[in-house]
DNA sequence: CTCTACAACTTGAACGTTCAAGTCATTCCC
DNA sequence: GGGAATGACTTGAACGTTCAAGTTGTAGAG
């Protein structure tokens, strides 16, 4: 809010074009590849990374607060994300037996094949539209600079 | 599996990392800006783009389907927006004098008053969570990518 | 052992976006 | 000049996310 150097009210012009180009990428990249997902496989983005992380997690298995806190979601948004995928018989939920206050989500079999079904197009679109076009170098530099404001935004509110 | 060619089917250690760090930006820089500005002003950020283009635009006057393209989003989205905001007296529309299928958008005065009282608080935002955690020479890196990866997308669907 | 506090969900309503029509004005062509 | 074609919106319903409760289960204090 107020470091101790000089901050202008407005952006420079160098500054005002990597803005630009910033929301452009913020408002465009997720846009495309969620309509590769839902053209291809009737599936939200969110509903993606939840299935990802089941499908790569101890007996595709994992805590709902686990798994919000993995997908980048609020525990609500999962908890509705969860009935759809239920009711599409991709997961399904119980109580943890070890604790009654968690609820435990499962990769079911039919989920699992619907993952190994979808997944191949998602990385082709997701190496088509960021891998190829930039070089290893410039993978590198963006993980830094991901990494780096994402940080910040952590600082701010909830570093957990 | 893979390595037949140049397009191997899962990504390596160095791209998963760079692709995790990627979708985390991608979720959370524009919750944490559209968070700001509905805090400080009870606005959108697309419907802060909307009121910003205007704000910058020859007489306060666009037409629709450029303020559409400008503020990246789909004529659906933006009429559905111009009817809030002109609910709330800061735009008003009207057809085009010029072209009758045309629909002329214009800030009002009060429009004008939303902004100024607007915008140096979401400026402060941006740059707390992206300019000042970057080096300037990180800032141009970001431009240089963002415009790579836009312009791949572009170049699948409407470059328009 | 009960009472309070808290954490992990779940639920329903409100909100914004998308999608698929639908309307209306202009242009093109015969 | 009439009729199809095109482009610029607008509208309403469906969908997903958020926000504000509400429920349930456990731990901790007394």
């Amino acid at each position: 809010m107020h470091q101790g150097g000089q901050e202008p009210d407005w952006l420079d012009e160098d500054e005002m074009q990597a803005w630009m180009a910033l929301v452009r990428l913020l408002v465009r990249l997720p846009s495309a590849l969620d309509a590769q997902l839902r053209r291809d496989a009737s599936i939200t983005h969110f509903e993606y990374q939840v299935l990802a992380q089941l499908s790569m997690a101890e007996g595709h298995t994992m805590r709902m607060s686990d798994l919000a806190q993995l997908a980048d979601g609020s525990l609500s948004r999962l908890s509705h994300t969860a009935t759809r995928l239920e009711k599409r018989g991709w997961i399904s939920r119980a109580t943890d037996p070890e604790d009654g206050r968690y609820t435990i989500a499962t990769l079911t079999k039919s989920g699992m094949t619907k993952m190994v079904a979808t997944a191949p197009g998602h990385v082709a679109a997701v190496r088509e539209h960021v891998f190829e076009p930039l070089t290893t170098r410039q993978v590198q530099q963006l993980a830094a600079i991901a990494n780096r404001i994402v940080g910040s935004i952590d600082s701010d509110t909830g570093p957990a």
